[in-house]
RNA sequence: GUCCCUAUCGUCUAGAGGCCUAGGACACCGGGUUUUCAUCCCGGCAACCGGGGUUCGAAUCCCCGUGGGGAUGCCA
């Protein structure tokens, strides 16, 4: 039998990690066993549709790789892929459950609450919601246009009993499983019955979805037992989580950071890290490795290296698997995907573009860290004379203002300006000296740059930028160390 | 409140009764290479939540605590 996963997201407007990594494991769990993976689009709920959202769902799966063998645009015989536009299907099988017995019709009072409200009593467990059992009676209400839902009928007695591939045997006393609402007054279907018609109607063998639904599963069995369904296999995933600034730790969310595909991308991130990296949240290959590719992860997934307990989402460790993924790129690529993040159009600098990513390349590992790495260039810093003190090499400020003088007179006016020649020269100048080089070039890389750290080397900085700009910022460095 | 799930370094995890003196990675801290920084290399710090069982033997199995998470919506 052909496996066949599915993705569901709302179209809410951005994509959360949790929700993509759903999505990878959905896809990887078909592909492993050469299935389909199929995307359905869950819009039932008109209040949190957000306009385009649909379209970010694409964009991301696409340039995630995710590639989905049926969906909205993609039919394969089980559309519509997009709930709203299966509407009246589900209010077909809602009828059909009524008939059945497993579910019933509930239509709203509007006054009880209002009345409790009124007499200033708490009645919380009215939902305005009245059951009307008897069929005939329902009928007439309904064609009366009363306002009405339609709920599943569970029985009480007893328990649930069911099992999920990744957290085992679970059982559920049925007295705490409530009649959820299936159907909702605007003819919608809720989430807990859509999923059940969809994925049976969709031929879904294996159900991947966040273990949040661990505690309504017995409720989703009990409708596929009503409609006499086969039961799929449930998949359920650990949660990702987030740390709180005071320590404790929650349902990822926008207040730990970027949590969307979206924002992540923009921040710099490469979508083959990012997968990589949530692949590792929740999922072990069970040996050493960490790197994947989207198709080695494919060829190495199992369902049986899926954990338990709850993944804390860590940065740092994204962002130093993004610096692996960032300095494997082969450099042109590297030139073109973070020339936008130099934000360097426009400047002196622009023509100088490659000659700064060379530097670059192998020194970042998130993109949007390189405004930062590089603003020195653009503007010379605010800097202290002692910047010219270093340990290692024994730089001193008195030893850089007797040797910054010299060396710009040595290089006012050789040609061509490059780091090679600048190398060639100021080497010269230590050996004459019996200098070592990295005595040598400590002075004149803070006077070119203003700051201790830097990307690149004296000869490279003063290459970028040019003779003028370098004789300048020595002259500046100069007048410093002068005025002590 | 009730129900469900869960528990190995700070974080992600390996470990399916003896291979564990508990392995790897990130982070952190040293050292080396390097014209700085970074890369790279080498080294270090750091964990089986607690208590009972079962067993010749338990990180691994069972029970009870405790901690953590989730569910309890006309959200998904």
């Amino acid at each position: 039998m052909t496996v066949r996963t599915r993705f569901a997201p709302s179209p809410t407007g951005f994509m959360h990690v949790g929700n993509l990594r759903t999505a990878l494991y959905a896809y990887l769990l078909a592909k492993s066993n050469n299935g389909v993976f199929v995307l359905r689009i869950e819009d039932t709920d008109q209040a949190r549709y957000v306009e385009g959202a649909t379209q970010v769902i694409f964009n991301t799966l696409k340039t995630a790789g995710l590639i989905h063998d049926e969906g909205p645009d993609k039919d394969g015989g089980c559309g519509p892929y997009i709930q709203s536009q299966r509407k009246p299907l589900y209010r077909k099988y809602a009828e059909l459950l009524v008939e059945k017995g497993a579910a019933y019709y509930s239509f709203e009072t509007g006054t009880a609450a209002a009345t409790a409200a009124a007499n200033g009593e708490t009645q919380e467990e009215d939902d305005g919601l009245e059951p009307e059992f008897d069929l005939e009676r329902a009928k007439a209400k309904i064609a009366a246009g009363i306002p009405h839902v339609i709920r599943q009928r569970i029985d009480k007695s007893g328990s649930s009993t069911f099992t999920d591939s990744v957290f085992g045997e679970i059982t559920i006393e049925n007295k705490v499983l409530d009649d959820q609402i299936l159907l909702k007054s605007d003819g919608m279907p809720t989430y807990n019955f859509a999923n059940v018609i969809d994925d049976h109607l969709m031929n879904i063998t294996h159900v991947v979805r966040g273990a949040e639904y661990l505690p309504s599963t017995p409720k989703y069995n009990l409708l596929y037992r009503a409609f006499g369904w086969d039961i799929p296999v449930y998949v359920h995933l650990p949660l990702i989580m987030g740390r709180n600034s005071d320590g404790s730790v929650a349902k990822l969310s926008k207040r730990h950071g970027s949590v969307s595909f979206e924002n992540l991308i923009s921040e710099g991130y490469l979508p083959a890290a990012i997968i990589n990296y949530i692949a590792l949240l929740g999922w072990s290959p069970k040996n050493d490795r960490e790197i994947f590719s989207l198709e080695e992860l494919v060829a190495n997934f199992s369902v049986s290296g899926l954990n338990k307990a709850p993944a804390v989402f860590d940065y740092a460790k994204l962002a130093w698997m993004n610096g692996e993924y960032v300095k494997a790129l082969p450099f042109d690529d590297f030139v073109r995907l973070a020339e936008p993040f130099a934000c360097l159009e426009g400047t002196p600098l622009a023509e100088k573009w490659e000659l700064i990513a060379k530097l670059l390349h192998q020194r970042t590992e998130v993109l949007s860290e390189i405004p930062g790495k590089i603003h020195f260039l653009l503007e010379l810093p605010e800097y202290e004379n002692e910047l010219f003190f270093n340990k290692k090499c024994k730089s001193t400020p008195e030893l850089a203002a007797t040797m910054l003088p010299e060396i710009l007179e040595l290089i006012r006016n050789v040609a061509p300006w490059n780091a090679e020649t600048l190398n060639g020269v100021i080497s010269a100048y230590a050996a004459e000296r019996n200098m070592k080089l990295n005595l040598a070039t400590w002075a004149p890389r803070i006077a070119v740059a203003g700051q201790s750290v830097t990307p690149g080397g004296a000869f490279e900085l003063m290459e970028i930028l040019g003779r003028d700009e370098s004789l300048r910022r020595i002259g500046v460095a100069i007048e410093k160390l002068k005025r002590g």
